[in-house]
DNA sequence: CGAACAATACACCGATCTGTGTAATCGTAG
DNA sequence: CTACGATTACACAGATCGGTGTATTGTTCG
């Protein structure tokens, strides 16, 4: 039986590739530096990962989280999302969506990592329009796919200004969209 | 007195570049190629442009479009930003946002690219600002940013999901906010 | 014509890129 | 101990990268 001596070869290389792809870039990134930065040999990374190509899927993949289900009422779920990503835009390092700036600087869309960006922000937007049809608001698709904008929107802004509060000016905006749709008690006077 | 025999030497070469830097990526476009596409040879490339970073520099120059004045009623000119938008994603060859995607692709916030992308996207929103103060609304900042946050994560979303209604979308998000804010009339029941 | 200048072709530099070939080494299972 | 599979170091291929040096070819103005 084939054994793992250390605790994980194949996960060193892709946690290497993750760091440096998503720090610097994906072209800006050779496979002799995600070599060395994960201890490894170069000949053994092309025997985990037969090209460049394929360790780039496969860093994309890694990064596809998938959303865990919660009890929590579907607003607030909903508007968790802008208050964990503005702790993850505060968060040294952060570089913008891995998906999107893959596609970006990629530009071939029949790379695989085009069809992994698209399948994760469907992902997202589908777990948006549960939430929304299950606060029974009028139009769960559209809706869906604004609070997907506003997601996006808040990464990229933030990727250029650099300014974590942004998350909050989102958040403000979702808390509308939401109000108008009925899913949110009337506003509060301040 | 120099002259000019052709229409402008530098401008095919940064024609070229323009074109080649925003449908393939910087990074992934070298300046061989970019002299090939101006017609021009190498070494006159770098006859008008010192680097490629320097040319880079000059692409997203370029691409700073300032906003013209109009006339036309505030609301009508935000709304009307978001019809343009579709159109533009709906065009071939659209490839999301030149300065978002030079910011991500290059990694460097030293590079003057970043300079370059954070002037324009706050132009944009300076522009939004002025024009929700002259429709009274509470928060022009807050507002403002969230139209900004708005237009930014349509061009995202549209650079993954290639779906040009994506704009539409967007539009009735600035709608909602506005008629929040009170600067738009009551919603028309359908 | 002839001076001045822009643009050309083209070779070239050193560095880096993805990917491979190969022989030596190491750790473990039988 | 031995055999085997994983890993190593290292050289190398072939291409491309950004950038330069140079000698030659135009083109325009005085």
């Amino acid at each position: 039986m084939p054994f793992h001596k250390t605790p994980n070869a194949t996960e060193r290389i892709l946690a290497a590739a993750d760091k440096l792809f998503y720090t610097q870039g994906i072209r800006a990134v050779g496979v002799d530096a995600i070599a060395l930065e994960a201890g490894v040999s170069k000949r053994t990374l092309y025997n985990h990962y037969p090209s460049k190509d394929a360790l780039i899927a496969a860093y994309l993949t890694a990064r596809f989280r998938h959303i865990a289900p919660s009890d929590a009422p579907a607003a607030e779920q909903i508007l968790g999302v802008f208050d964990r990503l503005e702790k993850v835009f505060a968060s040294t390092g952060f570089r913008g969506c891995p998906f999107v700036n893959a596609v970006a600087e990629l530009g071939d869309p029949k790379h695989a990592a085009s069809a992994i960006a698209v399948q994760f922000k469907e992902q997202r937007r589908q777990w948006f329009r549960s939430l929304l049809e299950s606060l029974g608001v009028r139009d769960p698709e559209g809706l869906s796919m604004q609070l997907q904008i506003l997601v996006d929107g808040a990464i990229a802004t933030v990727l250029v200004r650099g300014d974590a509060a942004v998350a909050r000016s989102a958040r403000a905006a979702a808390e509308t969209l939401l109000r108008a749709a009925g899913a949110l008690p009337k506003q509060r006077a301040a």
